[in-house]
DNA sequence: TTTAAGTTGTTAATAAAATAACAATTAATT
DNA sequence: AATTAATTGTTATTTTATTAACAACTTAAA
């Protein structure tokens, strides 16, 4: 049986996926070169700090929109501004969080996410070893609490960090909700409506990568 | 200025980066479809399962060397072992964690990663509120007991999983020590000689992808 | 003022990955 | 025993991403 790939409802997706992948690494690269005190940059200069082509940068950068000089570069400091910008990292984006485990508290803990636009203002479990404690100001509650919860609050992020086999669960719960985005940190693949965006992230992957790269 | 991008010294490094990543979540599934004591799959279920086209899946599965039987589909139990072979996730590597942080924290209390391959030995830091806590079993030492300890261990791999600022000068070190291959978990790039394998885990990238889909 | 060199930005070529098409096989059904 | 349908596995095509080539520009140097 064959499955069309699903497609983005959207009439155009235009920018690829590698470039929204990298634009992030740049961006701590050209924080470090404004904290340097360096005024300008050339997609050479970036492109040989990631070991890449240096057109690839030049093309990345341009779907952002920048103008760059000739001979001169990029302003380090407008180039940073465009990109937050273009990747809404000067938004602030709201997200519910499942599974209050390891990871799960790391991810309420990690400062670093505030900087990029992400702000998880609860967090949901069933434990009661975990309910009621807060993590780095935000709340846990228990799971029914959010069944419960006004469907008019402006949260459209859920993130699953819960056991693997809670993931689907959790993901139903979610989307019964309202929730238009989910965030999978379980190595399951779950099914939701079309419509509902889904971003895995494996942990997992990157080991078997660095594994085979070991030992081939 | 033009970089050819770092190529593996290897002959030839057959296996594609994608069917590589994409492994891990096949397995996963099909832990499920054992638990649930189901015997074969056909590629087209796996398909099905992670919304992808059916023959990418079988030629995904190819590459493990395993074989599928016409109109029946692969034996769920024998595919699960042969892809825990192939991806040496039935092998121990052990592992240093440099910056004992949130992060950092819980990738030593994350007990999955054991069930696939990885064993945290030890873990560094300077901060003397985490040095010789124990994290599910494993301590953590100061980063110069680090520089004195004997370079016969059989440690390959390294974590960065401190401060941004910190990644460079960690990786710096682990390489004098002779570290093989870093994970680094800071959106930093690091500088490493050409024969040291990197790879990047960062969050960033998926945040950027998540809130592009969900803002266009 | 002219020339040279560095750099952007665009267009063309190549490489890699995903999808489609299809041949071969074989279990199940008639 | 013959036929049908499901499925693997391979080859061809298309799409996507990366790299190469080059034209245009502009700053700095001669």
């Amino acid at each position: 049986m064959r499955i069309k790939s699903a497609k983005n409802s959207d009439t155009a997706s235009q920018i690829p996926e590698p470039t929204l992948r990298r634009l992030p690494g740049y961006l701590s690269f050209l924080k470090s070169l404004n904290a340097n005190a360096i005024e300008y940059v050339s997609s050479g200069q970036i492109a040989s700090n990631f070991k890449m082509d240096s057109t690839l940068v030049t093309k990345d950068l341009a779907y952002t929109g920048i103008k760059g000089r000739t001979k001169i570069g990029y302003n380090v400091e407008s180039l940073i501004e465009t990109i937050v910008r273009f990747l809404d990292f000067h938004k602030t984006e709201k997200a519910f969080l499942f599974g209050v485990g390891n990871l799960g508290k790391a991810l309420l803990k990690y400062q670093g996410l505030r900087n990029y636009g992400l702000d998880i203002v609860a967090g949901f479990d069933n434990d009661s070893a975990v309910i009621n404690s807060v993590h780095n100001g935000i709340k846990v509650y228990h799971t029914d609490e959010f069944r419960d919860l006004s469907r008019k609050i402006d949260v459209r992020l859920g993130i699953i960090t819960t056991p693997d086999t809670k993931a689907q669960e959790t993901a139903d719960l979610m989307v019964a909700w309202g929730i238009k985005a989910i965030w999978n940190f379980t190595p399951q693949s779950i099914k939701v409506p079309d419509n509902i965006i889904v971003e895995n992230t494996s942990v997992y992957s990157d080991l078997a990568v660095i594994l085979n790269r070991l030992n081939n």
